[in-house]
DNA sequence: GGCGTGACTTGAA
DNA sequence: ATTCAAGCCACGC
């Protein structure tokens, strides 16, 4: 299995309403330092279906908005998942927190 | 094949 | 607590 497949299909199986970083799927991959990769990865898979937005920075931070739309098309995805978004971060992250490692097994 | 860049993270000042 | 700098690996030129 590829890196970037593992990358799609995490991030394919995140569920709805939840959010999850790319230090985590990294780390859940084995690659707690290649973070970057993940979301490079995404950017080449943003073409996918791939639920990119569900996934963020460290912070909670949108920081991939500007390469989905431009516009604040991610920021209503999520909270089209009922998370809440302010100034492209997600509020309580942690309370959307989603682990690949514990809830995906 | 070398250099620079990138949807990040973490450690140190 | 905040800010700066370095590390990470793959892709593009």
């Amino acid at each position: 299995m590829d890196f970037f497949q593992k990358v799609y299909q995490v991030t394919q199986q995140i569920p709805e309403g939840r959010i999850t970083t790319y230090g985590t799927i990294a780390n859940y991959l084995g690659a707690p330092r290649s973070a970057r990769m993940v979301g490079w990865a995404l950017n080449k898979s943003n073409v996918r279906d791939l639920p990119a937005h569900r996934v963020v920075n460290r912070n909670g931070l949108l920081t991939g908005k500007f390469h989905f739309d431009g516009t604040n098309l991610m920021k209503e995805l999520l909270e089209n998942e009922g998370i809440l978004v302010v100034d492209n971060q997600i509020q309580e992250m942690e309370n959307y927190f989603w682990d690949p490692a514990k809830e995906l097994l």
